[in-house]
DNA sequence: CAAGTTGATAACATTTTGGTTACAAGGCAT
DNA sequence: ATGCCTTGTAACCAAAATGTTATCAACTTG
């Protein structure tokens, strides 16, 4: 597996597991660094920023939970996942309740972990791939490439931003505000009403020269949304 | 528990199990729609703005994976807990894959699934429907757009601004000054009479046509109110 | 009821906004 | 520098929204 330059830190006291975590984490690449208890890992969340972290409840010194919440309390979103050997509901709701996200109990498939991985990444908005898609469009963002039913669309620099704000918000009417801002930078001082108009029409051009996919509908006196 | 106003859709073909979820559901304050399919889901998601949704995997006709699946890709990004009776880890990889978030297998402790919910909704940061109604109109603030029994009515800019004054302040009347301001913008200099009449008999054609509903009275000297 | 005032409605005019095209300015590679 | 590509600007037209006016109906008051 190639790398993906998301970093995961593991708290796990039993040595077998953590490395048997470490493994699986790895092979999927991801960068794992992993603790055998919670010391040092404040100093390490101050350092790097990790996009994840997996934590065993049942630690030495500091309980899991309480190790959490201290963390949130400090501000920390960084998503988390426990892992616990215990199966009581009481257990279960401190978890949730500290600030985790997700919560599993062992012993558990290392298949089920990484999908519960991977699902919490994409929902915390940090994506793996680096592709967004919306129907037919598949946008590259790193390769700044269209793929509309995999045939590959070049796009210029602006219109890829342009139809990237839309991706992101679909179904949406964009106000001509937002547009500016998120498209053209708000650094610009004079900016004629149908830059946006001339820039979407090319767009759609590009797309969609038949015209025939209807992807974009104008909002009268608003911007435009993408269906 | 006081309301939340926070809205989930529960797809669940087991009317018993349909009935408990709800319940629990209710009690924690949430605002719950149950389906028995997935048919009219769809229709359900474009009017109004569920923060999340409870998905059986195993439903009649569409399956529950499949369903989410198509949602994706129209560009839904509602959070999804998918409920499953069996256990199989593809099955369970199937219901990542298509862009689920969390997943239970049945049985399940409601418990458990209140809580999950709730790391749900914290984690996707709940979004608060930004809808104002009145009686059978739904206006979508966001997306412009006014729904009355769920079907759509496409406003001008002014019909929109006219109708959101009016379900702000409802059965109340508004004077023709106030809704000079609150509508038109108070710099308008030369303001004709007969504009807000105008107006708002647009507004009143639009959204009942054959004027049975008689959404707005006038009233004498003042101006209207929303019934 | 009569007169005056206000609202409803329809037709028309004006303004605003979007679509499209052509052209010009600037960037970038050869 | 030359030529191509990208992007902004302007001009024009079409469409939509909104304003204006006129006429008639409804209401209020004496």
């Amino acid at each position: 597996m190639e790398k993906k330059h998301i970093e995961i830190v593991l708290i796990e006291d039993e040595e077998d597991i953590l490395e048997l975590l470490e493994y699986h984490l790895s092979k999927e690449g991801y960068e794992v660094t992993g603790f055998l208890s919670t010391e040092n890992v404040e100093q390490f969340l101050e350092e790097e920023n990790p996009s994840l972290m997996i934590v065993d409840r049942n630690l030495p010194g500091m309980e899991g939970s309480e190790f959490v919440w201290h963390l949130r309390q400090l501000g920390y979103k960084i998503p988390i996942i426990f892992l616990t050997a215990r199966d009581q509901e009481g257990d279960l709701e401190e978890g949730f309740r500290c600030g985790g996200d997700d919560y599993m109990t062992k012993p558990f498939s290392t298949k089920e972990l990484l999908l519960r991985v991977e699902a919490l990444l994409r929902r915390s908005g940090i994506t793996a791939s680096s592709t967004v898609r919306y129907k037919d469009l598949m946008l590259d963002i790193q390769k700044h490439q269209l793929f509309i039913n995999g045939k590959p669309i070049d796009l210029t620099n602006l219109e890829f931003r342009l139809l990237h704000a839309f991706i992101k918000n679909p179904k949406q009417p964009l106000d001509r505000d937002f547009l500016r801002d998120e498209v053209w930078g708000n650094d610009s001082t004079t900016f004629h009403d149908k830059t946006i108009n001339v820039a979407l029409n090319r767009l759609k051009k590009k797309i969609d020269p038949s015209g025939e996919k209807n992807y974009f509908a104008p909002v009268w006196g608003i911007g435009y949304k993408l269906l």
